[in-house]
RNA sequence: GCUGAUAUAGCUCAGCUGGCUAGAGCACCUGAUUCGUAAUCAGGAGGUCGCGGGUUCGAGUCCCGCUAUCAGCUCCA
């Protein structure tokens, strides 16, 4: 936000109302500092030093520029580039001659915290940009910058002899700058172009108080904590292997017993809505992919073999398969919509420096459908796809947000049916009451697209279900149906995902519970911990029970003591951990600790297994 | 793909500036112990130190290449 005021006083800084006060809030949402305000900022709130979103914008800026003082006292070459306020608290960009690494960090904070106690004023004046220009003419990476400002005036702010060109807000002195923390130092673009020359770039954080800072360390550590990857290694879900290849996941016993129920409870589900289990083959002829347009869009993607001769591809989407199903037959407008579904297994050539995890990998399985129906149903069909995707998501106890995509410049089709569809995706969200953003000309060149991002135990987004219209892959494939008056008609297509991929929904399942699923997809769901040897055939009993109910059960009675296997029964996240000795023998009982409630209980055998039958219940979708 | 860092036993990690048969905890195996709600005791096995080259009398340690991973950038389910 740049500032239209002429502050130019120099040195000019105006008296803070309070000791606390570091800059005003004005009606229009728009910070200003206390070096900018003027006796005319009437209605303006104070902005105290807190942790209020707006307070922290002022902080966590300043704070980024007192990185760059120390960082210029420490390497007095350094050059400067951006250095913004971000979600995740701030950074700085800049080039030195030495190399900078994480050890590097706290003597730059060391550096920083001397600052500080100097309580430093921090003063704002105005130049011309000409001279600006002049004055930063030694620094290409300041005349970037400067090329990038529209306005004729610039603002620098200064800190002890540390100058920067900036457009504020700041807090009025160093002494605020108490509670941060440099978190990482990483290599970014210039200007996030590709093609340009990679600076540095050193993020940090930073509070009001001590608090705050305290408890967002503690939020970092318990995201660590809940990782997909260590609970992944830690609870045997899944693997990788370098021989094998990058961006390859592995689903071992447990992490596939848990894969299987998450499918068989959506798969049920799909197949409550009318949808038609399809298949296609995981490879075919390049041709197909030239028809489709992937070839040329998306071949950098793609792994291509030759096969006697022939070029083929790996599938990087499922659409096609269900085009040629679809088209095998001649179908009447009767049959519309169609709903045909895949557990689609797909492969991408991702770059190897965005592998992460089960998030980002070369092989997934989409929970993909592609809906064919009439430019008319393309609404009821939307609505019918969002109903699900919100059902899912409450299943699991999500929180997402939408957002429609609308026509990008570069697009195909007329504006009449884009006009439909967009406004067809807009009423099904409306008609739900539920809240999107619209992202104008995001859409794919072939049609509008509502995206579903969910948001993660730790406040991160993620794309995960899609649902999009298209109006591009019938023509190219020259799909048709019989319509009512027996001519022959194009059908819209809508691909959709809900969950988007296995993969991904497992990894941020597993983030989002910490690894304690519910027992409906728990990879193991009952843990029966014999007291002694002789307990165990009462163990076995219930166990066999349980499997006939298809619930996965284990049994901890190795030579072990009693506490030592409660314990690693307990460490194994399951749901049910059952202890039985010889008053549960007796009685037919089972002893339960339960992990949702936190406590223990008796059940008769049967009454147990009645609970989880009817808790399996909850998996219903 | 780019920048930087890392790679030692199944897992988590020690191993100083290059120097005898590479260590620990957990896991694993054997034996004793048979236990009422979060780690019983004793013994044992397990590593060509990611892979390939180089420097050196000597390389887990230094250099180069590759592979993989991590933090970002850029891009996506």
């Amino acid at each position: 936000m740049l500032l239209n005021r002429e502050v130019n006083v120099y040195p000019y800084q105006r008296k803070s109302v309070s000791e606390n006060t570091i800059g005003y809030l004005k009606e229009n949402g728009e910070i200003i500092d206390t070096q900018s305000s003027t006796d005319s900022c009437e209605n303006c709130r104070e902005i105290s030093l807190d942790n209020s979103p707006e307070a922290l914008e002022i902080l966590r800026h300043s704070t980024a520029h007192l990185m760059a003082q120390a960082i210029r006292e420490l390497y007095p070459d350094a050059q400067f580039f951006v250095g913004p306020v971000v979600d995740e608290g701030f950074y700085y960009d800049f080039r030195t001659s030495e190399k900078i690494g994480e050890e590097d960090l706290k003597k730059i904070e060391k550096k920083m915290k001397e600052l500080v106690k100097k309580k430093l004023p921090i003063e704002r004046y105005e130049i011309s940009k000409a001279e600006a220009i002049e004055k930063f003419k030694n620094d290409d990476l300041k005349q970037a910058v400067l090329k990038n400002i529209p306005s004729e005036t610039v603002s620098i702010y200064r800190q002890g002899d540390f100058e920067d060109l900036c457009r504020g807000p700041h807090v009025p002195n160093t002494r605020f700058l108490h509670n941060f923390k440099l978190t990482r130092v990483a290599g970014a673009y210039l200007g996030g172009d590709e093609n340009a020359e990679m600076l540095t770039r050193i993020y940090g954080i930073a509070f009001a108080d001590k608090e705050a800072l305290k408890a967002w360390q503690k939020m970092m550590e318990e995201a660590k904590r809940r990782d997909h990857r260590k609970l992944g290694t830690e609870m045997e879900l899944f693997m990788f292997n370098d021989e094998a290849g990058a961006g390859l996941p592995f689903w071992m016993p447990k992490g596939a017993r848990l894969r299987s129920k998450l499918e068989q409870i959506l798969w049920r589900s799909h197949r409550r809505r009318g949808y038609e289990p399809v298949r296609g083959p995981e490879i075919l002829k390049a041709e197909m992919w030239r028809t489709s347009g992937h070839y040329a869009c998306y071949g950098e993607n793609m792994y291509l073999t030759e096969i006697d001769g022939q070029e083929y591809g790996l599938k990087p989407m499922n659409c096609i398969g269900h085009i040629l199903i679809f088209k095998n037959s001649t179908k009447s407008y009767r049959d519309l919509p169609l709903k045909y579904f895949e557990y689609g297994v797909v492969h991408r050539h991702e770059k190897s420096g965005v592998l992460h995890g089960l998030l980002r990998v070369r092989e997934f399985t989409q929970d993909d459908a592609h809906i064919f129906c009439t430019p008319e149903q393309i609404k009821p069909v939307v609505l019918e796809v969002v109903e699900f995707v919100d059902a899912v998501m409450k299943k699991f106890g999500f929180d997402y947000t939408m957002e429609i995509s609308t026509k990008p410049d570069k697009a195909i089709g007329d504006d009449e049916v884009w006009e439909i569809a967009t406004q067809a995706l807009k009423d099904a969200l409306d008609e739900n009451a539920l809240d999107y953003g619209i992202d104008e000309g995001g859409g794919a060149f072939y049609g509008p697209k509502i995206d579903v991002k969910i948001t993660d135990a730790i406040g991160r987004k993620w794309q995960c279900g899609t649902i999009q219209v298209d109006f591009n892959l019938p023509e190219r494939f020259d799909v048709e149906y019989v319509a009512e008056d027996n001519t022959r008609k194009r059908p819209v297509m809508i691909h959709r995902a809900i969950l988007g991929s296995f993969e991904r929904f497992i990894a941020i399942l597993t983030e989002h519970y910490a690894g304690e699923f519910p027992l409906f997809l728990a990879p193991t769901q009952v843990i029966f911990v014999p007291i002694a040897e002789e307990h165990t055939p009462y163990a076995r009993e219930l166990a066999d029970m349980l499997r006939a109910e298809e619930i996965d059960t284990e049994i901890y009675d190795r030579n072990d003591s009693l506490n030592k296997r409660i314990r690693m029964a307990e460490k194994q996240k399951v749901p049910y951990v059952v202890i039985v000795g010889d008053e549960e023998v007796k009685s037919r009982t089972v002893a339960i600790r339960d992990r949702r409630k936190k406590e223990q209980y008796n059940l008769s055998s049967d009454e147990f297994m009645l609970q989880l039958i009817n808790e399996l219940k909850e998996g219903k979708i």
